[in-house]
DNA sequence: GTCTAGGATTGGAACGATCAAGAGCCCTGG
DNA sequence: CCAGGGCTCTTGATCGTTCCAATCCTAGAC
């Protein structure tokens, strides 16, 4: 076996011996070392370039990190590395009653494919009137290696600032605003969600669908409704008169649906939110209008409202497991300053069909 | 001014000569020192303990470190105190359809609570089979000062792993099946807030009310029922046939009202999530009842189904930025390993009365 | 004028990892 | 026989901070 040759007493026989209240202290690359008797380095070799040892002592050394259960102490490796693996994200103070049960779903979809690599989220807050609050921090005591960025519309100003600092980060949300960027960044297809939503409906038969969106400010809101605007000439129908501009509230769209279904040829509404498009059901039970079979709905988002109300409402679906994961990609390559592919990368909703929206 | 004793030549001047296309290297300790013309130590003592320093060297190191917007490196600091100021979360694959923007905004809460005392969240994933997947990795690495664990319920083995290890944590959630539990928690009251629903839809005007809760099994929703029970039992209302435990899902909720509401007496819900009582709104729409005016609906945790569903669902509101607030003042006491005055601390929700539970 | 107390400041060591060389060994080829 | 080159492993330095103990300085007491 392995014979412990005799070497200067190591400093880990100390906190080895003692029995206090406190938690043991954990063991280290040393204690490693002098446990399988090789040198540091040989351990640190174990574990980041494992093809460097023979295969013999590889394993002998694997078996005793396995025994201690040794985990390399990241604050070490950190400052010599100068890698945290840890990836910033602010966490915004999501308005109540905004359907931010999608940040939810990004944020798990973003845990799980960074530890994938190795990597975690570190989550961080900032005054909501600054919104560059927060990363200065961060990037000067170089405790993230990289951000993700969830709102580059409407001229946010991260993206340059983060670029000017030289930190590294990805985007979840498009270059609106930046005819300079060249930061990668992923994005989910807002128009072609809403055209599919468009010809889904006119599939089932309608033809004059209204459009209920956003104010006009809303970069999203205006890519949405393009898709929608997009598949109605498309099919060679006119949109005058259809397209209305609301702020995103369940008592806005109803009084909007209301108003559009004075005109009974429009039957079919697609919608920027799941709130606009409970708003319109609303609109349709107080005319004594089915939704489904005279009235066709479709939301954006799919939201938990979406899946539970009455009589269950179709909704465009955006794949934010799919855009986690191609975050974490494209940071990986940015990480590696390996030349990525394209700079930006648009991913495809698809549509959640329910009753709302059905004709049978 | 500040003379620059001439010293041996620092190190951190080769660094800040170059102009290279890598961002510069941010300045040290030695830096500020060397620029301020002091030592590292009374650098670090500015930051740490300014009450050692005369007060013109305090103002000259301060105003060294603003002009060369300096921070301590974490990672350096972290290795010497051994604490990272990093808080970890398990952040779990909430499922689909559950109200988890819960989640959403005691996560949001939790990261500012964090930020007031210099802390952060560190999200992690883990295997979803093995509950305990993830913590070990992140404590044999030193790389959180301390757990939040938000799943104590169904005898979950978090907490007894934690103590056992030696690892500081704090939970959400009461120690149910742990007799022997010594850490700190926060909950919320559950059976309080089902309580509030029950009273409230009582002084409207409703003597048999109907509960719909969860199966058997969950300790939460047993605990959320005795609310109404003994909100029942102190109007003299007897509570027989009334009870049902069925699964979180609209449908069973409907046909489950369907079947209560064949006894015409009955005429208010009080259920254990909004999910429930909106299968309820549905059974009532169904019969051409109308919810408010004929029967009174209250669902629980105030999602976003509840704010936006026809006719606006009264639901119990869990108070969680001030569990968040409370779970990082007692994780504060415990790091320093104080005394915590009452290991568990239960916040008591709030009734967000809307028209499905009016009479008016 | 010397001694002492104590406040202000300093230099060296340490935290636990990786980097950059270097050293020992075995084999091959001139 | 020895130089040269892989392969394997070791040694010393280093990352940027804080801990520890020592040193300097000033003022007050004798």
């Amino acid at each position: 076996m392995t014979q412990p040759t005799s070497r200067p007493e190591s400093r880990t026989e100390a906190p080895r011996g003692r029995h206090l209240s406190a938690p043991p202290t954990p063991p280290t690359l040393a204690t490693v070392a002098d446990e399988a008797g090789v040198s540091r380095q040989t351990v640190s070799n174990a574990l980041n370039n494992p093809e460097l040892l023979r295969p013999e002592t590889l394993v002998r050394v694997q078996s005793v990190i396995e025994r201690l259960g040794y985990s390399p102490n990241r604050a070490a490796r950190q400052l010599r590395t100068r890698s945290s693996h840890l990836i910033g994200l602010r966490f915004e103070p999501a308005q109540e009653g905004t359907s931010n049960a999608l940040m939810d779903r990004f944020l798990h979809s973003l845990t799980e494919a960074a530890s994938r690599t190795g990597h975690h989220v570190l989550l961080f807050s900032g005054d909501s009137k600054d919104p560059l609050d927060g990363y200065d921090d961060l990037l000067r005591s170089t405790a993230v290696d990289a951000f993700v960025v969830t709102d580059t519309y409407a001229g946010t100003p991260q993206a340059g600032f983060l670029r000017e600092r030289g930190a590294p980060f990805v985007a979840f949300g498009r270059p609106w605003d930046e005819p300079g960027a060249d930061h990668a960044w992923t994005d989910v297809d807002g128009a072609h969600g809403a055209r599919l939503a468009t010809e889904h409906l006119l599939e089932q038969g309608h033809r004059r669908i209204a459009w209920l969106g956003w104010e006009k400010t809303s970069r999203i809101g205006e890519d949405r409704r393009s898709g929608w605007q997009g598949g109605m000439q498309a099919a060679g129908q006119d949109t005058r008169g259809l397209g209305v501009r609301i702020t995103d509230n369940v008592d806005a769209a109803r009084l909007a649906a209301h108003e559009l279904l004075e005109d009974p040829s429009v039957t079919g509404f697609a919608c920027a939110s799941d709130t606009l498009a409970i708003g319109v059901l609303h609109a349709c039970a107080e005319r004594g209008l089915r939704p489904g079979r005279d009235i066709g709905v479709v939301g954006f988002d799919d939201s938990l409202a979406a899946q539970v109300t009455w009589p269950g409402l179709s909704s465009v679906r955006q794949p934010l497991e799919e855009v986690a994961v191609e975050l974490v990609r494209i940071l990986h390559l940015v990480l590696a300053h390996k030349p990525i592919g394209d700079k930006g990368r648009m991913l495809r909703p698809s549509l959640v069909v329910r009753p709302s929206s059905l004709r049978s």
